[in-house]
DNA sequence: GTGAAAGCGCTAACAA
DNA sequence: TTGTTAGCGCTTTCAC
């Protein structure tokens, strides 16, 4: 059966000849090249007005290898799905991407890579120059996601640093000088009796915001620090809270390493008929929802997640241009965020 | 110049010179016609591995039209760029839409329409055939969107009915189901006193709230219920409830339309020295991350987002498969979720 | 400045 | 069952 007319879609040539040229003046009309006369630019518009003419991107793409589309690939731990965009934190940087590229007409697809065969298609997907790099971002450590596309020589940038060694471009936040900037903050406030609620110990973030805020508080004078472990969830929290309270019963300061787990601390205080922050000084560290709608107001550590995510993607740029590029690393500073809890 | 051999990526022609056949049986072999001798088939996938091919996804689309992606359009306010990310209901419906699509080996490219020429250019994505269709996500009234991608006769779905009437299908949360269960359930608990805080005028959820809870409440035998307005954030919330406790000092129920203004009232409740839900019971509506942090935890509406976006995309699905289907609209159903605010 | 023609890599008739 | 061939819609030399 033969295609109805009305059906297919307007090409080149159909604008050719409306207006009376070739097929390739009208590309280069188009394309906006300036070897046109200027009469024939103006019939050539003209035409694609009446026509309607819309370029085909597959059609472009075959030819110049350009698909003005890069993958934006999310790699939960395996089987996590959906809840992975949950993540508040998944909105900043696709924010900090989506900003960035739409001034370059680009867009992201969006790829979910939380087990084996999904990460071969993420990979693949890229292969097929459906998109001409990738965004990375991962969230759990020995994730084997950014060695796959390393060593298929696919461009790609990865969000937070790599916990095996891979050669790979990241964009990492310092997360010592964060937890350092909450030490000086209860060292300043003159807390004396300090315990901080540490990640899980898997996790390089963890580990380094532990490790940042035992090394400032040696510096302010106070060598020990009283560590109590989480696992980044509101409940953890409060359990290693009631438990600090116990062994430490005179605390007078606390960093948690996520403000999820400040919340909790919170609450436990609260419970225990401690004021915040008269009694115990809490910082938080991400600068997340709940930290600003609790009361008191958490202060915490923020950092410039949509910023590290637009300086991502640029890097991926970078290394598209120039494939041969060697990996690069940028680490963002966070700030101290003074709200009402330390 | 002359490419380099090691540039060029392998093609279907090279697959067929190292098995010795064509390309068209290769071409059988990748897509799984079974109509090739098995020992063919044998040899073309090891040629297919020894050469490292992997299919051209332009020069396939070139051929049959199907780009194997959708658009996801976030519209939000003018202006308003990355903060559309940051709303965690974003990422509940990017999880619904990926979830539905990676079954059928599809991907969302996310689109950002935050004005009139990002709205054009997330059209002209479609129609270049980038993708096949396009989910809509608009949260605010009056929104052009709709109406741009239904002229141009472009698949598409909405998230929420439009505000102006528009031929497009659609998902909706039955918002007035949702406050009537809010209703029956301060009714039922023995609230007498009532008050909703209600959302902003001119979001056509917010009135819908407002009005399933008023009828509600008349079915119960409560015709009165004061209505204070906000604007979804808590801290107006907060505000409305100081208002609502001086012009009703003896009040003992509070609606509020979305979770915030609930952690605002949840606030100026305590500083008030009510406790809820003893002295005032109060819920909320969306089952948010906060709503779960809160003390006492909010009672909640909540609603299947990730099931509404994956009925949604299946909707789009039919749609591509058949252009001229009319407009359909599936309502889903929320649920009270029990917990200690009332 | 403009047109003719040769592909980009693939699929799908149609032949064989 | 397999191969030949004609495009899909576009860009880009290369002549004119």
């Amino acid at each position: 059966m033969k295609q109805a007319a009305t059906r297919r879609s307007v090409t080149l040539q159909d604008v050719a000849d409306v207006a009376g040229v070739s097929r390739a003046t009208v590309s280069r009309v188009v394309n906006e090249k300036d070897t046109v006369h200027e009469d024939i630019v103006r019939s050539v518009k003209e035409a694609i007005e009446t026509t309607g003419y819309v370029p085909n991107a597959a059609a472009r793409t075959l030819v110049n290898r350009r698909t003005g589309t890069i993958a934006l690939v999310m790699s939960g731990s395996d089987g996590s799905a959906a809840q992975v965009f949950a993540d508040p934190f998944f909105g900043r940087i696709t924010g900090g991407v989506v900003t960035y590229l739409r001034e370059r007409a680009m867009h992201p697809t969006l790829l979910l890579a939380d087990s084996d065969s999904a990460r071969r298609d993420a990979l693949s997907f890229v292969r097929r120059s459906n998109a001409e790099g990738a965004i990375l971002v991962s969230t759990h450590a020995g994730d084997p996601l950014p060695r796959l596309f390393v060593d298929a020589g696919v461009p790609a940038v990865l969000f937070a640093r790599p916990s095996d060694p891979v050669p790979i471009s990241f964009v990492d936040l310092d997360h010592e000088a964060g937890s350092a900037l909450a030490a000086n903050q209860l060292a300043e406030r003159g807390c004396r009796r300090i315990a901080t609620i540490a990640g899980p110990a898997d996790l390089p973030a963890a580990n380094s915001r532990l490790a940042g805020f035992q090394r400032a508080m040696e510096r302010k004078g106070i060598p020990y620090v009283e560590v109590a472990r989480g696992n980044f969830t509101a409940d953890s929290g409060e359990q290693a809270m009631i438990d600090l309270l116990t062994t430490m019963p005179d605390i007078d300061g606390v960093f948690a390493a996520n403000d999820l787990m400040a919340i909790g601390a919170l609450r436990a205080l609260r419970d225990a008929g401690r004021s915040v922050p008269d009694d115990v000084a809490l910082i938080g560290f991400d600068d997340s929802e709940p930290s600003r709608m609790s009361r008191p107001r958490l202060t915490t550590i923020s950092q410039p997640v949509e910023e590290m995510a637009a300086k991502m993607t640029s890097m991926l740029f970078d290394q598209i241009a120039t494939p041969d590029l060697s990996p690069a690393s940028v680490i963002f500073q966070p700030e101290l965020l003074r709200r009402e809890s330390a």
